[in-house]
DNA sequence: CCAAGGGTATACCGGTCGGTCTATTTTTGC
DNA sequence: GCAAAAATAGACCGACCGGTATACCCTTGG
């Protein structure tokens, strides 16, 4: 039992895909770098589909619930809670194969409709929302528009590290995000 | 001369690159959507990885001189520069194909020091030099930090755009951008 | 002791990839 | 009107793709 390989597979997977592409990684190559064989991998996965969308929904509920739990650690204080989000997707940032959210690759890489680029699209719409309701709670005046701009800058701070290899991008975004509270949603400084 | 399937070629090349990948376009696909035969391509250039760097390079030529246009078109006032670039920004993002930014793209679909991903890392520094630069000859306090933030929303606008398919994600950003000009370069109001 | 299950190695399959070749048809400039 | 240039169709190539089949190894628990 505890198939190790499995975990293996989906972990250099997630890596490699997150680094190179999707499309670029082809099976032999991922099975090479990964130290498992082609039986193993097509033991726990129908399809390279089945083992991309994996990955995919694996780092969905990894990152809903670690920003789920930054929301939830300060429970009064608008600013606190915002501070604490950017803070987390910070941390989050840092691991060493980042390149940019997951989830946009997936929506540049494949086509409106195939089924990656649909549950990253459903990931954003779950991460809006859940912000939203932070902020609502919270005792933001407007808070679905103060979370599609917290979004905004979050996904700009994202780009920003990405493309320029910007180390401060989160720090700037969390900046940013907390000036915006202070002249249109100071419900509680 | 003048060579029109040349032309044709590319802009296709560029849409379905934009929209489905630049892998998940194979050679074959593209010439029947272009309706041009392959010996034509391969006469005009040497492989598709040329092809698709082209592609790259119009785009990165056609975006900036747009944005420099726009950035020229109101001599004083950092404010109205900044209002006119995020306008010009919201058009270019209107064309119908638009799938977030090409050149995020690229930096997803290729490794690190693939030629496509370099072009597009320098296309992306090019971008702030050319605003930091618009700032500082408008008077803006700390030009390059102010060109920071305002690029770090222009990439979250075109994400959010992107991801959400939210249609006024330039106009969302365009406000906070000139948000931040009130209370920190607040230099020509 | 030995069956069973997880893992491996390797050869193989049809299909598609990017790219080439040849021979033919269209367009175009003089 | 005619030759040169541009573009075409379509067969073809080796390489690689995702995926399958077979046979074998190694551990472990009854």
């Amino acid at each position: 039992m505890a198939a190790p390989k499995r975990e293996k597979l989906l972990e250099k997977a997630q890596q490699l895909f997150a680094t190179e592409g999707f499309k670029g990684v082809s099976v032999d190559r991922l099975l090479e770098q990964a130290g498992v064989a082609k039986m193993t991998l097509y033991k726990a996965f129908p399809t390279k589909e089945a083992l991309m969308m994996e990955t995919l929904r694996r780092r969905d509920v990894a990152l809903r619930e670690r920003l789920q739990t930054a929301l939830a650690s300060h429970r009064s204080g608008l600013r606190a809670i915002v501070s604490a989000y950017f803070d987390a997707l910070e941390s989050w940032s840092r691991r060493p194969e980042f390149n940019g959210c997951y989830f946009v690759s997936a929506l540049s890489e494949f086509g409106e409709n195939e089924p990656a680029a649909q549950l990253a699209r459903e990931h954003k719409v779950q991460m809006l929302a859940m912000l939203a309701a932070a902020c609502r709670e919270a005792g933001a005046e407007k808070p679905e528009e103060l979370a599609a701009d917290l979004r905004l800058i979050v996904e700009g701070a994202s780009v920003s590290k990405q493309t320029l290899g910007a180390p401060d991008a989160f720090a700037r975004a969390k900046r940013i995000a907390l000036s915006q509270l202070r002249d249109g949603e100071g419900a509680d400084l």
